[in-house]
DNA sequence: ATGGAAGTTTTGACTACCCAAAAAATATAA
DNA sequence: TTATATTTTTTGGGTAGTCAAAACTTCCAT
């Protein structure tokens, strides 16, 4: 005899949508560690008693694992469900940038809020429409259909080779303001740069994008930013 | 000294949109009687002791004016509103129709979605991209982005002339497989047709379009067919 | 090893929807 | 004009999501 569950099967809210995608984003960072409530409640931006409740529900519906005090893992049918909701995200991000003429600092926004609303039919004709990219304006990696996610990675303006020409790759912040400054300075996914230097004391990073100024970044700006060699 | 009363005032959310357009239509379609809470039960399918719910706090809200027991109107805040709402829903059918390639009989679900979840940058965009179109791929009309909105009142294949060659200019039912069959039939807004007899025992319409096979149509989706002379 | 500090869960309460069924008002028909 | 049918409102209750603050665990430093 096996040891059966009943599980809630529904179509997910946004909300659930959005709590999945912040476990999944976490997972990683953590490196496959357990996340802590507390930590979604605060990349969520709610209480920390509301989260606990979140995560009883999405343990019912068999999302995630739950173990109290200690945090919380995506099951495979979570992981799958982040994955679609990444994928509407980022391709309907693409599609704006590339479609619609929208600037890439402002797209995150209005994908925030598309990514629950648009069907499995359009985002299928958005991506046909694409050519299947496989990468978003910020060079996030865009999810299959089934659910396959392959991350890249490679080395942030923190970790990467000195003096060397290096492309940009992928921008992991998307604070509008911030994407504008980048753009400013030449500093976008397929631009090549240079680090300069990178000084322990000050916490800085001089990066020189080609033809641009060289422009000097605090530590956690530069781990945000990554770097490939051709 | 004047009669001031406090109203609620907050972003939307999408149930109070689609209350909204509800009422925009039974007003039009009872010619600006009052909306009954029945009625507004029926084609929201809900319950009618929600709606008269309803009813308390979109009148908190200013959107509609409420007399119990006789029924609702909008006041001008709703009826802007309820423009506002039909503006991007429109305009999203016909995106979905010109740049999406999808087809016209599926874009009202889809859009049905849409219309709460695209920005009003979006929203222009998609505008300016059609060539600020006039009507979607019903032929029903797209309001301004200040809410004015111009209904046209051609007459139904039930009032229109006879033996006469009149232009498909509107389609006011939205269910995907009627939709298909005019498709099917050529009886799609833009084409042309001549409504051969009408018959008041049976209760039938036949109308042939040109370059197709003559169709008989019930009283009911005859009048749900809007032509015009050129 | 023990006494905070920090983090987590529980509790009680709120808003925005929704329903079923009882109560009240209005309309209709004899 | 009274009785009945219809419609509307009220009442009590439910779900999803939220917060504040009390209660409880876990962790860490002495």
């Amino acid at each position: 005899m096996s040891t059966m569950r009943y599980l809630k099967v529904a179509m997910p809210t946004s909300t659930v949508e959005d709590y999945l995608k912040c476990i999944h984003r976490e997972e990683r960072i953590g490196q496959g560690r357990l996340v802590s409530t507390g930590r979604i409640a605060q990349k969520m931006d709610v209480a920390p008693g509301t989260v606990t409740a979140m995560m009883k529900t999405l343990t019912e519906t068999g999302l995630i694992e739950y173990e109290p005090y200690l945090g919380v893992r995506l099951t495979d049918r979570g992981h799958k469900l982040a994955a679609h909701v990444l994928r509407r995200h980022r391709l309907v991000e693409l599609f704006l940038v590339e479609i619609m003429g929208m600037d890439w600092s402002e797209v995150h926004q209005e994908a925030e809020i598309l990514e629950h609303a648009v069907s499995d039919r359009l985002i299928d004709r958005m991506d046909g429409m694409l050519g299947h990219p496989t990468v978003d304006p910020h060079g996030d990696p865009i999810p299959s259909s089934t659910g396959a996610l392959d991350e890249n990675d490679d080395p942030s303006l923190l970790a990467c080779e000195l003096h060397c020409d290096l492309e940009i790759t992928r921008v992991t912040d998307q604070r509008t303001e911030f994407l504008k400054l980048l753009e400013q300075h030449r500093l976008t996914p397929g631009r090549r740069a240079v680090v300069e230097n990178r000084d322990e004391l000050t916490e800085t990073v001089q990066v020189r994008p080609v033809g641009g100024e060289p422009l000097r970044l605090g530590f956690q700006a530069a781990s945000r930013i990554l770097v490939g060699r051709d």
